[in-house]
DNA sequence: TTGCTTTTGAGATTCATTCTCAATAAATAC
DNA sequence: GTATTTATTGAGAATGAATCTCAAAAGCAA
């Protein structure tokens, strides 16, 4: 959390912006929720702690974290944007149960050498993997 | 289109629904479009055949289109579903350029088998892959 | 045909996200 | 410190994709 905090304010000089009470009651919240969280999750944890900061601000700040690489939009569920950390955390895979919901995050790095092949072969720089796949986890196999 | 639209009957069939005038041009629609569409892009082209079928029914036909395995949704884009074909195509991922939005497909098949892997260790049966990364294309790279 | 069920179109509704704008806060100049 | 300028916020309005409602139309069986 404090290096998120160092990292976070040095995006936000890099681009004239201030760290403002309510852009870090954000950033707190995003750290103490675990890693995958909507606008409402935030929004409601930060009531729950006794904070205000609009929805509409929630709604402005989440495009600079993802743009400072702390987070980044990973999933929808529900028809909402699904939010989850990046910084510290491997690259990593989804796997969506269809039917209950589940997300379960598998390894990535052996996929990672072979997409970058590929995107090279294409002449295309990666930013951001997007991988996952629906399907039936465990439980609900039966 | 032939054995696309045996299977589409087929599948309505199944689940004694009825192979419609417009579940027919919605049909036809989807598969005289290129890979990639969206609500609008049916409508439209629908609509430039001088035929007709209101959104609605549109937005109606697509999950029966998606159950019976013809197309999946693959993609969002200014913030609209997208879809694509699925029968008679190959698994592929995605590569979305953020900067113009062009998509580019790229092979898949040993990225498959890995995957495949992973889910197997997760006792996750795969039904459906949504891979695909964000980044620059070739031209935007500049 | 008649009666019964399914499907459709049109418009209303929902709901996540974005926008607007007056009020406030931060930063800088004086 | 105070005044001035600029960035940010909150509240609610607006947007727009997707869903829902319901009366009318189409399909189907007998």
């Amino acid at each position: 959390m404090k290096k998120e905090k160092a990292l976070y304010r040095e995006f936000l000089k890099s681009k004239n912006l201030k760290l403002t009470k309510p852009r870090l009651i954000i950033l707190e919240a995003v750290f103490k929720n675990n890693e995958h969280f909507n606008v409402d999750d935030l929004y409601e944890q930060i009531k729950r702690n006794h904070q205000n900061v609009s929805r509409a601000t929630i709604y402005r700040t989440i495009p600079l974290l993802v743009e400072s690489g702390l987070i980044s939009q990973s999933l929808r569920c529900e028809s909402k944007d699904i939010y989850e950390h990046t910084y510290g955390h491997e690259n990593h895979l989804h796997f969506i149960c269809s039917n209950c919901g589940k997300i379960i995050e598998s390894g990535f790095n052996e996929v990672e050498g072979l997409i970058e092949q590929l995107a090279n072969k294409e002449n295309f720089k990666i930013q951001e993997y997007n991988l996952g796949a629906r399907g039936l986890c465990k439980n609900c196999r039966e």
